[in-house]
DNA sequence: ACCGGCTTGCAATATTATTGCACAAGACCG
DNA sequence: CGGTCTTGTGCAATAATATTGCAAGCCGGT
């Protein structure tokens, strides 16, 4: 991946909305040209997809948490069951499966409390096979990006 | 907020290099008027800014940590000093403050061992105030989205 | 130096976004 | 009820932007 690339990779990560043409100015390339390296870096699979990110706290979602989860019974088969029941929740942004003591990791969006308790019984109750769960809020988000360095 | 901009922003977070032609048939509106309720949206703050999401492994950072920090000594201070530290590392995609028996925990994103053994060093040494960390790899990512749910 | 593959810039063309304007839907008030 | 003010809408013209064909330039291999 050449230098080109890589600067356009960062101005993209950085704001999508911008112009060809602005784009083309700023890494120094033609218009036409810097179009075409953002469609083969796109349809290399590089860039995969472009989005919109909301305002949390304007769309309703102000609350922020990350639980870490301890299965019951371990092993490839309940991980996987466990996994399924949290990605069909909505408040579920991120669920991962993790090394150490831990099994999971869920990172949650949340209204207010009320969600988290309901969400509490649906993924934590008796028979959802988590042994314990440890819940932290966000008390203060210090840095937040989904750009990836470069 | 009616029900035509949550369907917007639903397809903006999904999508948002669609046309907006395209977003406008899909909620059943003119283009023009589409136009104007998504830049509301923007002006308004709702609607944070649109970005490029790369391909973590294609761009070179197939690696993902989570790691839980606990600090010496605790008070604003010291967590807002060890935050600056944190926030700087490009490593650090995500840093937070919370509340429980951690105080912070942080989201990495690695090109390999080499980078998290260099990053350890930096952020969790000796001067840095941290009493102890605890780190957990990610074996596989279940969900992952930046959408908000509406 | 020469060839082949790939990238570039330019200019023409096609798409898409944007704006002005007249009209329709409520909300509010006499 | 009727008036009117605010807000949102669709249409059509216009401006901005993306996209393509093509000739030329660059670079590595021989």
């Amino acid at each position: 991946m050449e230098r080109v690339d890589s600067k356009l990779l960062k101005l993209l990560q950085e704001d999508a909305s911008r112009t060809n043409a602005d784009l083309a100015a700023e890494v120094g390339l033609s218009p036409s040209s810097c179009l075409r390296r953002i469609r083969r870096l796109k349809s290399a699979g590089v860039i995969d997809r472009v989005v919109a990110l909301l305002n949390p706290a304007k769309a309703g979602r102000g609350m922020k948490a990350i639980v870490t989860v301890e299965l019951e019974r371990h092993g490839e088969q309940h991980m996987r069951r466990f996994l399924e029941l949290a990605v069909m929740e909505p408040a579920v942004i991120q669920a991962y499966s993790v090394s150490g003591s831990t099994d999971a990791v869920l990172m949650l969006r949340l209204m207010d409390m009320d969600e988290f308790d309901t969400l509490c019984e649906r993924l934590f109750r008796d028979r959802t096979n988590v042994a314990r769960y440890y819940t932290m809020f966000v008390i203060r988000t210090a840095k937040e990006t989904t750009a990836i360095p470069l």
